[in-house]
DNA sequence: GCGCAAACCTTACGAATTGTAACAGCCCTT
DNA sequence: AAGGGCTGTTACAATTCGTAAGGTTTGCGC
């Protein structure tokens, strides 16, 4: 599976650089259009997973391509515009916008709401929920650990609450008040063990060496840390 | 169908207000909750469409309870935050909110982006009998499962639905109390076991491996999840 | 280094939850 | 009345996961 497509369509140059450089770094294949003609020519022969739309375009009417694009195409469409009233908000997203980006934006918010345009627009996908990491792929549907010879290791729903978080947010610090909240700890007095139990069956199942584990590193007093590259699928 | 239901979760009463007016006045039905903890008990027998959620709670990070609600919920999730840091969107919509207002708003927007949430969820078709999933076809005005070579197992009403629950609400988890309802289930003091039976026939049907189900999972202490991707017709 | 306290890891155990086989009552058909 | 299918109930087995308890590691002051 290539990488998703995302396109660009905006008339100032400096915009569709900085939206593209952003893009790009972020993984994703982008290509770049300044007047609306020629994107609506080059839907002929690709098809986006994203577009980017600037309202204010000299050549065309931004909310009518907009229209026509949520009827005809499958791809979600954000409209990025200077204009900043609500009504207008509104109408694009009545036309068939799914998201609604004001200028001036930063560009790390633009790439992440296209993540998630990308997330939610994926039905079929039957790898989904599926990470790779370090030699191991970790299948949340399955609640299974698979290493990099096929053996198969399954794992319950708590161990899968951990390491989901861990894959989540790789090479960061996570506190244990944070593990807490988001594992559903009622704030037991001991739960601060259960963590530990948690996370010492989990480390067993990745065979991880006690004396010197790779993966999930324990900073004292502060929390943990997951290394290792992490691929969501 | 009923109405979509949309929760709006905010400490300050009159936030509250002006969504839930805002959204009956589009027509939606709304649930509030000024505490984490009462919305989260609310979802033991309710299973909104969108949920609004404040990350300014006094009783519990909202980040965490974002993050719990986005993986077992199937619902969309708006955040609605003070907070303006772009560093804030970025990780709110990482863990898994479809979209992120910033205070002050317009209910009007709020209203909108609501709506672009609904109109991405593809609404089950309640008058289909017929739902293909992994290889096999449910037949509900027959009472009869088919399997990829065209072998028919007759299922009972019990069963169907069962059945009917899971594939209505595939990939989500699905609690017990929740399937009480659904099934009807009036409270019975052991009804919880005539659930885990019916479930347990109906695995049997579906040729499920006891050890390693892959269809309907259980997540202890918490419900049910049916994985696979269905098609009703 | 040494000693100590706090933080952390691991093992074993048990309470709670869930799976399923066997039984019993019900309703329908014959 | 008999028989068969459906469904809830019971009883017991299996699993999950937190807790307790004891061992190990870490950081710090000397």
């Amino acid at each position: 599976m290539t990488q998703p497509l995302v396109t660009i369509l905006d008339d100032e140059p400096e915009i569709r650089h900085m939206l593209a450089d952003a893009l790009q770094e972020a993984g994703f294949r982008t290509a770049t259009y300044a007047r609306a003609t020629e994107f609506e020519a080059s839907l002929t022969h690709t098809t986006p997973d994203v577009c980017l739309v600037d309202l204010g375009l000299p050549d065309k009417d931004g909310l009518a391509l907009v229209h026509r694009l949520a009827l005809e195409s499958g791809a979600s469409i954000i409209i990025i515009s200077g204009r900043a009233q609500v009504q207008d908000r509104v109408t694009g997203l009545e036309l068939g916008a799914d998201d609604y980006i004001i200028k001036p934006f930063d560009p790390a918010e633009v790439v992440a709401r296209v993540r998630v345009r990308l997330r939610s627009n994926k039905p079929s996908d039957k790898t989904a929920n599926c990470a790779r990491f370090e030699g191991w792929t970790a299948l949340f549907d399955s609640y299974v650990l698979v290493d990099e010879n096929g053996a198969e290791t399954p794992f319950s729903h708590a161990e899968g609450e951990v390491l989901r978080l861990f894959l989540d947010r790789p090479k960061r610090l996570i506190s244990r008040a944070q593990m807490q909240e988001t594992l559903g700890g009622t704030a037991g007095e001991s739960f601060d063990r259960a963590m530990d139990v948690r996370i010492s069956r989990l480390r067993t199942k990745l065979r991880e060496d006690p004396k010197n584990p790779r993966l999930i590193k324990t900073i004292y007093g502060a929390g943990y840390i997951f290394l290792g590259d992490v691929n969501w699928a």
